[in-house]
DNA sequence: GACCAGGCACATC
DNA sequence: GATGTGCATGGT
């Protein structure tokens, strides 16, 4: 892949648990991701980066020791939702959502209040390995800049666009959705245009004519 | 001091 | 259905 080539792979999500990685899901939600992993590294050190621990905190303790993420309060209370649900239906092990169907599972999170489509689907490919695209900002504004969705597509238009033209691997989806992210962050906000740019082949599964 | 960063829920028009 | 606002920190 050309966008490999230049970018090279980039490791994501950090993260060295599935809870973890979801736990980085609520806490990056608009903010930084230096920020939520200050508080991933607050709720380490005090060894709580697991379900039960976490689920066993008042709301109060954990908005004080994820507060370096932003929005302390809500996100406290969003993880506590997450984690809640986590124990009640699976005991805490992502390993026992392998049997579910992806679009039950991904709805079932969807009803966790405070997780929107862009977070359960972090959630979904990340922890759990399932192959749904994160078809986040980053990843609009770079397949907009191509022509290939609409300038306002939203994300449950991008997201299917996404996993009809790419092959359901969630290895790829990873990668690609990083590559994605590191692309729109810095190329495509001061390159006015992208007519040559290799993304188009790689998107489209073919090399223009030369 | 404004703006942004790997959003979401809710109110209002 | 589109638009606006609160949440709140830390970096540029």
């Amino acid at each position: 892949m050309a966008l490999l080539d230049r970018y090279g792979r980039q490791r994501w999500w950090p993260g060295r648990t599935p809870y973890e990685i979801s736990v980085g899901a609520v806490l990056t939600q608009h903010t930084a991701w230096v920020n939520a992993a200050r508080a991933i590294a607050a709720l380490r050190t005090r060894r709580l980066l697991t379900p039960k621990r976490v689920a066993a905190l008042p709301e109060g303790e954990l908005a004080r020791v994820i507060r370096p993420a932003g929005t302390y309060r809500l996100k406290a209370r969003r993880l506590l939702a997450l984690t809640r649900w986590l124990l009640e239906r699976y005991g805490g092990k992502f390993d026992r959502m392998g049997e579910v169907a992806l679009p039950s599972l991904r709805s079932s999170l969807l009803a966790i209040p405070g997780l929107g489509p862009e977070t359960a689907d972090a959630i979904l490919l990340y922890a759990v390995g399932r192959p749904v695209f994160v078809a986040d900002v980053y990843a609009r504004r770079v397949l907009a800049r191509h022509r290939l969705i609409g300038p306002q597509a939203a994300y449950e238009e991008a997201r299917p666009w996404l996993e009809a033209h790419l092959p359901s691997d969630p290895a790829l989806f990873n990668e690609l959705h990083a590559l994605l992210v590191a692309v729109g962050k810095s190329h495509c906000r001061t390159v006015p245009r992208c007519e040559e740019c290799p993304l188009r082949w790689d998107l489209r599964g073919r090399r223009p004519a030369t």
